[in-house]
DNA sequence: ATCACAACTGCAAGCGCTTCCAAAGTATAC
DNA sequence: GTATACTTTGGAAGCGCTTGCAGTTGTGAT
């Protein structure tokens, strides 16, 4: 393999104003960089990584920690966070952390203490201050997405207001018995979001003067298949049957659908569905959802980094609250009649 | 931040020792290496990995080129890539090179001849033999999945025996009306599956002697969204409706479900349905599949590099045939009577 | 022509480890 | 007790770049 020696021999230059050139800083002259890049060219030359992070003290890597990469959220966020850092000349680091605690910490030990990664994005993980502590402490900038971070620069929507206006929304339409799938507690732990959906939903219930039946809370995994099960209990059951189901994801929502299509139900004349997320399925089912544009929030997170990285900016602990998007399709509707109360 | 000389001399230690101690590569007293760990541990010090890499040669970094995040096989090898590789104390990075093949091609250059990985894993992407022996060449072992790879090792599922195996199944029930969905062109470029597993379909129908109706070959992205669109074409045009669909994924299989009920087919009664893939929704369609495990399919991949840097073993150019499991479901049943000939 | 200043360029000192080599210590064999 | 082989250690030379510093050259102003 070619150095940057043979390069500069090949060149006629030194191999200062070689690395210069091929890196783009510091001056150089119009005929230097020329050859350089000719003489590169000719040699099949490329920097090697290692030894520019090494003498530079920069990456251009990212890392990107996600509990999963199968649910729609998170393999959004990466898609997003992929191509912006793509874009940039930067590189992807993913840590898929889903099978446990444990990992996680030897994971982030390994990656941000050994400086592989200039800085951190975490996806709905809830690091401990002490982490992010030592993570600011060497100069690793680091956004959380989906997860409050405390100290931590962090992007996310209003969970809370988002779950209200989802909840309203069915309320307005006249329903009453409104249903909320949320999401497990097995996902709590790293994942508040279940929480705050939920804590939103309970509120404007309570705004409405309705009630908040505790049968009428379930949960699921966030899977499709995950819901399916459970909507399968809740509108085949013994208990009285909602007429309005309010799921804490898309994919939550798609599975209460299909759910009640199983049982004959129509939606949205026997049973309103609303979901939260932007799915590219929700078209399919006529799903009426709040968007969050997940590659979106992936990509601002990534502007945000390279900003405080390149630039001189620090956002710090800036919290951003990411726009969604109200849409209205199909899958919500007014109550079945025999069920509104007649006036 | 410590270095390894701080560690050193706190642990009365030379650096070598201490880099053999900590690496646990070479002979060291078991008293120096305690000594040395301990050291470390008191600094909270971690071994550089640009350092260590640039000293060693070895990156303990695999690069995984995928055309997408979001599609059920891919996201399923990553799972199955990343969860193996940190187990074994790798990195993964990640390129996601959905936008079209300039950013292939800078990828390659960036990552491999930057020499960041030890090795590449590409799924369903088809890289050029001067590609591959690009690679070859500067010793970074290459394994494909899913897609042909001339030159380098491959891991692979028997696309046209599994589309045979489908499409018998169908027959066998007696369905001669049958229609497949197969992947889109746009895919063909990189992805050769669709025209492999159209040919197996296309062989079994030949060998039972029945005909490929040209009106009932569609195709979509692979997605359900993509399929549900051309189910609908296929289920609700003018033409004579099939009796059954073979579709090439999955994802594909369950979008034409949802079609299928939509004009009020009920599957398997009116309409037989098989995909190949094994997603986890199959089971709330009751889908009957060709289980491929992908996960499995990036695990075994990841071990196999991973035998061929770590071991003495260079698997070479060896093709493995990952084998599929057929999963009977309730999608697929005897065609309505009314189609059967009478006897 | 002279000077001040900016734009280039090259030298060489690292970046923080790994590993070859030779030396020292220790166990085993005769 | 000595020779032989193996284990353990430290010194020091890199790995392949980047960058501070100082020297060289070119420019416009005087």
């Amino acid at each position: 393999m070619p150095g940057i020696k043979d390069v500069a021999e090949r060149a006629g230059l030194s191999v200062a104003t070689v690395s210069r050139a091929l890196s783009g800083k510091g001056n150089v002259s119009t005929r230097s960089r020329e050859r350089a890049q000719a003489a590169a060219a000719e040699l099949g030359f490329v920097l090697s990584y290692h030894a520019s992070s090494l003498a530079s003290g920069r990456n251009h890597n990212v890392g990107l920690v996600v509990p999963s990469v199968h649910r729609w959220f998170f393999s959004s966020v990466v898609e997003g966070v992929s191509a912006t850092l793509l874009d940039a000349g930067y590189d992807l680091t993913l840590y898929n952390v889903s099978e446990g605690q444990e990992r996680r910490h030897s994971v982030l030990n390994d990656f941000l203490l050994r400086k592989r990664v200039d800085a951190v994005i975490a996806v709905s993980l809830e690091l401990s201050e002490a982490e992010i502590q030592q993570l600011l402490a060497i100069h690793r900038p680091i956004v959380g997405i989906g997860g409050p971070l405390p100290g931590a620069s962090t992007i996310r929507i209003d969970d809370s207001g988002i779950a209200q206006a989802a909840a309203r929304h069915l309320i307005q339409l006249g329903h009453s018995k409104i249903a909320h799938m949320t999401g497990d507690a097995a996902y709590e732990k790293d994942f508040r979001l279940p929480g705050t959906r939920q804590g939103g939903f309970k509120k404007a219930m309570k705004d409405a003067g309705l009630a908040v039946r505790p049968e009428w809370q379930v949960s699921a995994d966030f899977t499709i298949q995950g819901a399916y099960a459970s909507a399968r209990q809740l509108l085949g059951g013994p208990v009285e049957r909602p007429t309005a189901v309010f799921a804490a994801s898309d994919e939550m929502a798609i599975g209460t659908i299909l759910a009640a299509r199983d049982f004959g139900l129509r939606v949205p004349y026997d049973l309103s569905v609303i979901g939260i997320d932007g799915h590219e399925l929700g078209e399919v089912f006529g799903l009426t959802t709040i968007d969050q544009d997940a590659r979106g929030q992936g990509a601002l997170a990534v502007r945000r980094l390279l900003a405080g990285l390149d630039g001189v900016g620090d956002p710090g602990a800036a919290d951003a609250e990411f726009p969604t998007r109200f849409v209205i399709r199909s899958s919500t509707a007014v109550p079945p009649v025999d069920s509104v109360p007649l006036r």
